[in-house]
DNA sequence: GTAATCCCTACTAAATTGATAGGATTAATA
DNA sequence: TATTAATCCTATCAATTTAGTAGGGATTAC
């Protein structure tokens, strides 16, 4: 199941990049509009910050926008800041990689076999699909 | 993340294809083997012999066994009963679908526009892997 | 009749999720 | 410079889910 965080935090790229002006979207009008509560925003919105997807402007006028163009934020890029790792089972994840306790061997184990599939066929969407793509109505 | 219910359930399906026999398999063997809690497996063949995908027989020299060939069992059958819906989210899935309370226009929602993608990515690997093919040494 | 096996229900501890609360810090502007 | 509007940060909390345990009932082979 896809967490609210990231539910809300995809919705909240989206809306920052319809904006499109280059003047900084204050939370208090993405909650609105997407009927986020808007303290949980804020910790949302500070993460993406954080791993460098959003900048930010303190202050009166203040905000957030994008640091670089929805056509080159990739979802995976995205997925691993809200959602964590994109694999299903650690010993499969590329960035995240971790060994079973149980699993003796690896290459016998069949959930290794069918989560690394699924890690692929998740990975080639996330891969060649952008914030861009995401904001087209 | 994958759930350990499912990890274990992939894992003890495996084990009773690879035994291949028409002799009932014991939870007790499964557990030992594959290093899994004896009374938590207990629970996770009882809810895959109430889907169907398991038979069992009582008493001594009882235990479990396919109801199908396992190139038979889809990965799409196995995988809802054990880790629920495939979709990420209600909005898109096929057999549990449900409405987003915030959501007003789906069709202009770009969480779902993705999740769909994602959807049919995964939906493509289960469809076409079977038991029988993770049991493939 | 006894031992081995599945079957069923209830309980529990730990972790995670989805928030809320309260204020500190920063910047524009009247 | 004081006020206001914003982000930033930490702590806390209730509800849910997960992973597992406990205890015994029902059934069958021998």
């Amino acid at each position: 199941m896809l967490s609210k965080k990231t539910k809300y935090g995809l919705k909240a790229l989206t809306y920052i990049a319809r904006t499109g002006d280059d003047v900084p979207v204050q939370v208090s009008a993405i909650a609105k509009s997407e009927q986020i509560p808007q303290k949980f925003l804020e910790g949302i919105l500070l993460t993406l910050r954080k791993a460098g997807i959003l900048g930010s402007k303190k202050g009166k006028h203040g905000g957030y926008y994008l640091r670089s163009l929805p056509s080159d934020i990739k979802m995976t890029d995205v997925m691993r800041v809200l959602e964590g790792p994109i694999a299903m089972v650690p010993c499969v994840s590329l960035n995240y990689y971790e060994k079973c306790d149980d699993c003796p061997d690896e290459h016998a184990c069949s959930v290794h076999k069918l989560m690394i599939e699924v890690r692929d066929s998740t990975l080639k969407v996330f891969r060649n699909k952008t914030l861009g793509d995401l904001s087209q109505v």
